[in-house]
DNA sequence: TACCTATAGTTGAGACCTCAACCAGAGCGT
DNA sequence: ACGCTCTGGTTGAGGTCTCAACTATAGGTA
């Protein structure tokens, strides 16, 4: 399930070096605007997302599950989202006629001056710390970086989302030798096996 | 405190093709590899990297404070985490001798082990879906990418997570006008002010 | 019709995170 | 010693996310 972990091939000190500041810088990044939008609308990026997809839809509503998909959500968080958003008064749910188990998302009033109001900080944030920190050639570089990555992981990712309304699994095993143990770092040694046994309650 | 909002400098076509796929690939991403690292070790990358940064650290052990640099964490996340960590039997807590208020984190040997069980599994997985997806040269651009990023970012990061610990502010309040609204993108309109009111229970 | 499966969406429990408040020791001035 | 402030760290409340189970409708097949 996992590949084949016999001779896993570790990360060089240059490769290291790159994932380490691109977690930070994507670390900060998100933090960061998350702080200002909780500061500014009291609502977290994710939330924000959501609004904005249903005022680019015409009508300002979308069914659930083409929110989800555009959200790049799953059909529970949404499920969450939407119903946080609804209490708060920025969206509306209601059933549609053709398929009596959907139903249909509206951006509100309510909601929309929210999103006005919320949008000219948002944006400022990100030109201030994304764009005008970068060439115009590293955005266009970070377009195609972004293309790349997002294009070998649509795929799983679209399935994983997709095996949230579905229970569906093959069991597979495997173990791999390793060898002596030395300082430790982020990926730097061999390893015996992989057992869960999730960091928990009780 | 957001700067003016008069006139906001909006994102171009382009610039809004970059940043939705920036964000769609960090999100997919993070979310593969959080999924990934959940299923096989039971633990969220966060709590993970805990591990890691402990791991590398002189005597497996760090001062609290240390590591929630390291980890760019706030104190308050940090020590629920190592709350569960040390539950868990990963890591031990201990006094310090010198200063008597401070405790350091130490990697215990079944931490350790869980560490070592992980790693192949989560470097395969970033190799796969970063790396080997990018050209040499994508690699490097990613990299002085990320560092622009984070340089702009770091004085503000560093301030929010210190403020963890105080409570200081400056009032300040400011509003701009704004002109007529039309279909509503991400980032398309001027607005009229920004009032909070969060989206939360009751 | 009855059954069987797939799809749309919701719900509850529990884990993680954020925010604000809090305790305790350190450091300094008097 | 006393008081004041700053720093290191924890705690509790509440919000968001994940996971797994669940309801209900749709669609196909006998």
């Amino acid at each position: 399930m996992l590949g084949p972990m016999t001779d896993v091939r570790w990360l060089t000190d240059d490769e290291q070096r790159i994932w380490r500041l691109f977690m930070n810088a994507v670390r900060d990044f998100n933090a960061h605007l998350d702080r200002q939008l909780r500061r500014d609308s009291g609502m977290p990026v994710a939330y924000y997302e959501i609004l904005v997809h249903l005022s680019e839809s015409p009508g300002r509503s979308l069914r659930m599950s083409e929110l989800a998909d555009l959200a790049r959500s799953s059909r529970s968080r949404l499920s969450h989202a939407v119903a946080a958003l609804e209490k708060a008064g920025y969206v509306s749910r209601c059933a549609t006629d053709a398929d009596r188990r959907g139903s249909v998302a509206q951006l509100t009033d309510a909601g929309f001056a929210v999103l006005e109001a919320a949008a000219p900080g948002h944006v400022t944030e990100v030109r201030k710390h994304l764009f005008d920190v970068l060439t115009p050639e590293q955005q266009r570089q970070l377009g195609a970086i972004s293309g790349a990555v997002q294009d070998g992981l649509r795929p799983i990712c679209a399935q994983a989302l997709a095996e949230d309304a579905e229970a569906e699994c093959a069991a597979g095993g495997d173990a791999a030798a390793g060898g002596a143990g030395g300082g430790g770092t982020a990926a730097q040694e061999p390893a015996p096996q992989a057992a869960p046994e999730p960091v928990t309650e009780s």
